[in-house]
DNA sequence: CCTTGGCACTCCCGCGTTTCGAGTGCCAGT
DNA sequence: ACTGGCACTCGAAACGCGGGAGTGCCAAGG
């Protein structure tokens, strides 16, 4: 209910200023009712209803009137004529922005959450459980990026002959994230110089930043005599791929089965989402650059990038430390889902796998 | 047409075995071509157009006659009376059993195939493009296992400290999966302690089985002395878990916009399958038992495992060396999908992956 | 000027009815 | 054993028809 910097009402004077020159409060309450009604049920909703389920103090007629008006603004909307209204992408829009506060989750679920992150094994397992958990939570489907490596340092650099002419390498970074490459080789390696490689990249990478570590390699290389150079070469152009795989940054999904929530109209609902799902490209750029955690990134209907999830809203934030974001992660469904338990849900997620990351 | 022990027909003598009983030639081929006008179509078949789209010599009157054989012997039923047929699951499975033959690849499939997977990276990215890879060729859900832990042997073993009192263990096989462990420990550790321990586990290690692993382990423990015991005994509890994590076998798993390819009755068809992705432990089920690679395993509807699935069929085989299964892939599908042309796929990716894995 | 009850109007939705036609089973004829 | 003919069945689509929820507007009252 607050929240709104309340508009001098009942006046008339045009104050020209978006929104807050014909809406007064009440008809902010229409407002609200109808979203939180319409997300309930699914259905439109009419004025009869709406002042028997929230006690407005007023008649159906009047509730009327703002509607008009409230459709008049672009905040909804009928079906057809002689229909309830629904909420359009404007209404919830104004709906999650001044109409409601997010909801904090009861200690019982924050306790849920911590236990059951606490359990995780390792990095990836980590990641697999918070998707799991989100998507539970919010009964959406959950997506979770992985520490991005560009802000993590390197803690440690393996090389491991799998066959004489094929290395494994594998690089640990700060975040506990694990990358392997595959190298093959022109010659059968000596095992000699691939230990010495080994201890060489080491000492000069350990502790520095992905983004330095390009710089430091190449002076490593430089050290080797030119007969080895051909298989160092090789052995750091892959590493250094791995280190700048940002391109193809990792994700998880999770919770598909919630898209059988979606009722009907499966054709333009449940599809199009599937078919993003594969799509992780996709899935990034709805998730949206990782802003600060903390900030809670909503996406509503066709605000976001692709006119087939028109239908579609995405709640996202990123986590990792309080400082730097890590990665993002959040959630999918449709617009006309709970805002504020949703945002709830994810905001409380992140924060969980924020303080696991950091340790505990 | 062939490989089908033409039963000595005609004569009407009662043979006594199972399906050779009744069906002649003709009703096999009438049921072939009921199944392929269904799968092509997805809509009960009649006398009128099997005659139509097969050239089969007789008339619709005739196919009447055998189809109410085929009814009698269960192979296919009509929806309700005054429909055409459709095949029941026993009629999908005489239909892969012996009228059927495995559809093979053409060479342009097959060299992209192999040039899809010969980019792979790593272990990780090998399953990942196969997953893709078969969603997209046999347009169906595909599933695919990772690698069996219990098959393989131990690479390398590397230990990372990460934080003082936190360590990352991190196991590599020689079938190139990475797996990873985090332990906490009570006191911080001593650098030199690790890196002692580090040696002896790998001398002691590699080369092992993982089954073999443990008793090894047990003998690195006791070269310790007892001060450390607390230590060693932590990180050694947490190898011997990811040693044999087979309990919790990974799964990768894509292709679900394909479900919406499934039309309607989302509610019986999709939303259970949907439900299942997400129960890694139920795909594994579904995949079954890795037999040997080669030999193909499908599951028609009623007969796989779990009652919501009873729309689906699973075609799976195994993957890895000729001798050895190192894991299992495979699609589900609907029970009225292109099963010569879906198994020939499944069989070529799943020799192409083995082949990848098996070296290049 | 805002609010309210009243009232006429508009369509969607659900339901029963009808028609249409693909498909079947059976039978008599070759 | 096969085939043409024929009566029958039954779901799917088309049609028609209230009922009812909801609206917009207006005139009256605070």
């Amino acid at each position: 209910m607050p929240s709104v910097e309340s508009p001098a009402l009942g006046t008339g004077v045009d104050v020209e200023r978006g929104w807050v020159r014909v809406l007064d409060e009440r008809k902010l309450d229409v407002l609200r009712a109808i979203v939180e009604d319409y997300v309930a049920t699914h259905e439109p909703v009419g004025s009869k209803s709406l002042v028997d389920r929230h006690n407005l103090g007023v008649s159906p007629a009047t509730v009327r009137n703002d509607m008009a008006a409230l459709e008049e603004e672009g905040y909804i909307t009928q079906p057809h004529t002689s229909a309830g209204r629904i909420p359009t992408d404007a209404g919830y829009r104004l709906f999650v922005d001044k109409l409601s506060t997010v909801k904090t989750l009861s200690p019982a679920e924050k306790k849920a959450i911590s236990s059951f992150l606490a359990g995780a094994v390792d990095l990836d397992d980590v990641v697999r459980r918070t998707v799991r958990l989100l998507a539970q939570i919010t009964r959406q489907v959950a997506i979770v990026q992985y520490p991005t490596l560009i802000r993590s340092s390197v803690r440690h650099v393996e090389v491991v002959t799998m066959t004489p002419r094929r290395l494994l390498l594998v690089l640990i970074t700060s975040t506990g994230r694990v990358e392997q490459r595959i190298v093959e080789t022109q010659h059968d390696v000596d095992e000699h110089l691939i230990a010495d490689l080994r201890s060489r990249m080491n000492t000069a990478l350990v502790g520095q930043r992905l983004t330095d570590a390009a710089t430091s390699l190449a002076n490593v290389t430089e050290t080797f005599p030119p007969s080895d150079r051909p298989l160092v070469a090789a052995i750091v152009t892959s590493l250094l791929e791995a280190f700048s795989d940002d391109g193809e940054q990792r994700i998880a999904v999770g919770g598909a089965a919630n898209l059988t929530r979606y009722g009907d109209d499966f054709e333009r609902n449940v599809k199009p989402v599937l078919e993003a799902l594969e799509e992780h490209v996709i899935l990034l750029k709805l998730l949206g650059e990782a802003t600060h955690p903390q900030t809670l990134t909503v996406r509503i209907g066709h605000e976001n990038p692709y006119e087939e999830l028109a239908t579609t809203s995405v709640v996202a934030t990123a986590y990792g430390s309080k400082s730097e974001a890590l990665a993002t992660l959040g959630i999918v469904g449709p617009t006309h889902m709970d805002y504020p338990s949703t945002m709830g849900a994810v905001r409380a997620v992140a924060r969980y796998v924020s303080q696991i990351l950091a340790d505990s």
